[in-house]
DNA sequence: AGTGTATCCTGCAGGC
DNA sequence: TGCCTGCAGGATACAC
């Protein structure tokens, strides 16, 4: 669920709310969200305080006293909710999968309705090899449009199936993917080495727009999405292509399609994104 | 190096 | 109302 600007929305939150807590106790109502037993978990976080808050590509990472990192991807459906006493009754966290409780009383839920997602605590080194085998972020500077030309040109596989490979680049999912090939006029089928140099360029520049906005309206809720103060996203309103099977297009009329590419679903505009360049008409 | 399929889970919408 | 199917923002393993 969460992509990257349902990530950076939480970050913000969070770091007004966790940073400078002390880890004094875990609890694991769902284990299988950790990799390792909760009782080696818990030894690695449990007295630690918490210095900071960052994000690399969908995954949000805790940054522990000592130098160890809890690195939390959300899956489909996880969320991070602080509270500044222990949750009771109603609105409190429906699927609570992993639950840290601070020295002050405030807690910190991981909730996971799917448990797609992961908590994890890594060591400085496990998290620099994990960070290196991801992709650029793309909002950084050296994510460049001849950078991603090069990187696509080795790349037969669909323009789609390549935005949401974390190894390619970081934090696209299945909503902005859609999104910004549709603003690039790119279809979503199209081989990866097929995109020219022109278009990469656009490409570059739509998927920066389509986050930093996303950003900027605090995320996509489409169902359940919750940002760190238990809020909606408000950029569902914005989207051009994602879930608009049968609606007109808002840049052209024409009736926007549904494909399936790899087993996921991915939305575009028949006319603004035609299947072969060159057979543009307006 | 790709794809399709299955898997991990729960819940919701729509058809009947 | 209930039952069934398909679908969902992610990621990985497998056979091919």
């Amino acid at each position: 669920m969460p992509e990257l600007p349902e990530a950076e929305t939480i970050v913000r939150g969070l770091r007004r709310s966790v940073v400078g807590e002390r880890i004094r106790r875990v609890e694991t109502p769902h284990p299988d969200v950790l990799r390792t037993s909760p009782r080696s978990f818990g030894a690695r976080v449990r007295g630690r305080r918490i210095e900071g808050v960052g994000r690399r590509g969908k995954n949000v990472l805790l940054r522990l006293e000592g130098g160890r990192i809890i690195a939390v991807n959300l899956g489909m459906t996880g969320a991070l909710l602080p509270f500044l006493r222990p949750p009771r009754g109603p609105g409190s966290p429906t699927h609570p999968a992993v639950v840290f409780r601070f020295d002050s009383g405030a807690v910190l839920v991981f909730d996971d309705q799917r448990r797609f997602g992961t908590v994890e605590a890594l060591d400085a080194a496990q998290w620099e090899e994990r960070h290196t085998r991801m992709g650029p972020e793309p909002l950084e500077e050296d994510f460049t449009a001849e950078a991603l030309h090069r990187a696509l040109r080795r790349s037969v596989s669909p323009i789609r199936s390549w935005l949401l490979d974390q190894r390619r680049i970081a934090g696209v999912g299945n909503i902005y993917a859609s999104e910004a090939l549709h603003l690039a006029g790119i279809h979503p089928a199209r081989r990866a080495r097929t995109v020219t140099a022109g278009e990469a360029r656009l490409l570059r520049e739509a998927i920066r727009d389509v986050l930093q906005a996303a950003i900027d309206f605090g995320g996509t809720t489409i169902r359940d999405y919750r940002n760190a103060d238990g809020q909606a996203g408000e950029y569902g309103r914005r989207l051009h292509v994602y879930g608009r099977e049968d609606e007109p297009c808002m840049a052209c009329g024409a009736g926007i399609r549904r494909t399936v590419i790899s087993n996921r679903s991915a939305y575009f505009c028949p006319s603004c994104q035609p299947r072969r360049g060159g057979a543009r008409r307006r």
